[in-house]
DNA sequence: TTGAAAGCGGTACCAT
DNA sequence: ATGGTACCGCTTTCAA
């Protein structure tokens, strides 16, 4: 039936070499003569021989895993940072083992347990926190790590990310600046997407150290938060507090569903009520109107991440690791702009 | 430095057992006695050991690992469908290794090739379009295959899939319907996405088969066909043919893009023109209006692969290989129906 | 440039 | 319930 996978020794017999032969000759820059390499080649090449990673791995101690865990698979933010890293990694023989956390602390200390026995090279985790025993795996493993999209106040160990506060800081600086002063926010209410918490939060701080009230919160429920939370959530906000005047929302997503629930509802954006985001996903850029975000430069995270891990593990050079602050960037569209509510 | 990790061995030693013992303590289901298993549990805790897959891997020829490759990680279809299947896999040590192929053949050939190495215990591949080698390569590695999102004239092993051209058809029977003789279809170009070439070859087809004229074709280059190039291609389509009743777009994303550029413009959705799209993405049913499009169960097509991936490796009974066949069905929407139309 | 031998860290298999 | 032993398929190391 399966008649059993042919090895290196099998082509090293085939060829008449001996199994050492065999593996250098399937390595580039290895010492073997043009003409076994060729032999060698042919022979792998007729018997269908792949090499066994497995075994190599063992041998040599280099597994060419790079374990990566992110949120959540469905989330364009996130995965841009993934392709970042992907593409940084292609051409290296690195590969990316990935998994994702549904947001969930202790299924991060799953995943990362589960990934640990696979001697990864590197670690990549979204943000900054994790189990007490997430840590100490990771702490034990002696494996280099990069957390991103966050700064945390205790690292593991690099740091490719921004401040989550700032960026809910620079909206409401931006609603104060456009003349909204009955501000809300939805989204970010739970433990779990600690990230959104953290924007909510800076975006409560900027209120109050601006004198103006920070009760208009919107509760969305666990993530992952999607259009409909918006949706909802835009319905309660408008419910309790139909005087609101501008929403920034966790997502670019939620906020796109919050801002097509008021319209439905009969409402003007930004005339009647400004909606804002977070992300620049392109669904911002596309929408009607245009909705104002907060750029984090997610496919930037992900090649700074790949570039400091590359540099790590002596596979790139590098004088200095590279900036791992990313600046959150406010990217005003009409659905927040007072350009936009006159020309109404 | 770096200590080197303990092995078994270095646990075998500290709890006064034999390495075997220690092999068998840390698994589920195996004969050890309650008392020494928890010796050894405290030895390996205290010695912070974890296991190493790349020896058990090699010792037991069975590495946990499910090879999946998708087009694209930025597309939530695709993203829904590895969720299935991650999801379903949960639970069992099968772990996926995920790779994408940016629409071409001959990146999957070389990720094929290198997830081959790491002997994965099956296969999952997205579409039927594969290269002579790859296909090859697949065959003979003796690997469980499943391919995914179509259903392919040769079939490498098993198929989880459905009818692109019937999605396309599908659409042109809805417009007839509606009304529309003027129909035109965004994306599909070329032979990179080989899947939307299909849903419009189907929607070509349709079209004449209805005595139509089927010339109104934009090409949108090579994918991922975003809603940016949704936007450009609808602005090509009314420039070219202003009278354009409908159009079809190869997926929801460019739909999008399409239907905000037509409003943009100051056309009316559905009342100057019908827009729709592919995939049922949460995006058309939030959109304004909410746009007409063709679900495919994306998830569902994941659970099923991975339903018959663990079949074939007698990880879970079923007397019978679950239906592979998913219908498309039509979500009409009022981007593009008659009610919206006089409702004007 | 090539080869021989000794593992890498587990598990299968067979005893006890 | 536990242990001994022979590998798994490759690379390291040292020698030729």
């Amino acid at each position: 039936m399966k008649p059993k996978a042919p090895t290196m020794a099998d082509v090293a017999a085939a060829a008449g070499v001996s199994t050492m032969t065999v593996s250098r000759a399937l390595k580039p820059d290895t010492s073997v003569s043009e003409k076994t390499r060729t032999k060698i080649q042919e022979a792998a090449d007729a018997l269908g021989y792949v090499l066994d990673s497995s075994a190599a791995n063992l041998s040599s101690r280099k597994t060419g895993f790079v374990a990566v865990t992110i949120p959540s698979i469905n989330n364009s933010n996130f995965a841009d940072t993934l392709r970042g890293i992907v593409d940084t990694l292609r051409g290296t023989d690195l590969q990316v083992l990935l998994g994702y956390t549904d947001y969930s602390k202790d299924e991060e200390e799953r995943l990362i347990e589960q990934f640990l026995r696979r001697r990864p090279e590197a670690i990549v985790v979204t943000g900054g926190a994790h189990t007490e025993r997430c840590r100490r795996l990771i702490g034990n493993s002696g494996v280099p790590v990069v957390e991103t999209w966050d700064l945390p106040e205790m690292p593991l160990g690099d740091v490719v990310g921004f401040s989550n506060a700032a960026a809910g800081r620079l909206m409401v600086e931006h609603f104060i600046e456009q003349g909204y002063g009955k501000i809300g926010f939805i989204g970010g209410d739970t433990s779990r997407d600690t990230r959104g918490l953290d924007r909510r939060r800076g975006f409560v701080a900027a209120l109050e150290a601006n004198g103006l009230a920070a009760d208009r919160l919107v509760a969305t429920g666990p993530p992952p938060i999607t259009m409909r939370e918006g949706a909802l959530s835009m319905r309660r906000m408008l419910d309790r507090w139909p005087d609101t005047e501008a929403v920034m929302c966790v997502s670019d997503q939620a906020a796109f569903g919050a801002m097509t629930e008021a319209q439905r509802a009969g409402l003007k954006v930004p005339q009647d009520i400004a909606v804002a985001g977070f992300g620049a996903d392109a669904l911002s850029e596309h929408a009607i109107p245009a909705i104002t975000t907060v750029d984090v430069s997610c496919e930037e995270i992900g090649v700074r991440t790949a570039t400091v891990l590359l540099r790590a593990l002596g596979l790139a050079e590098g004088t200095l690791a590279p900036e791992s602050k990313v600046t959150p960037r406010l990217i005003a569209r009409d659905s927040t702009t007072n350009a936009a509510r006159r020309s109404s």
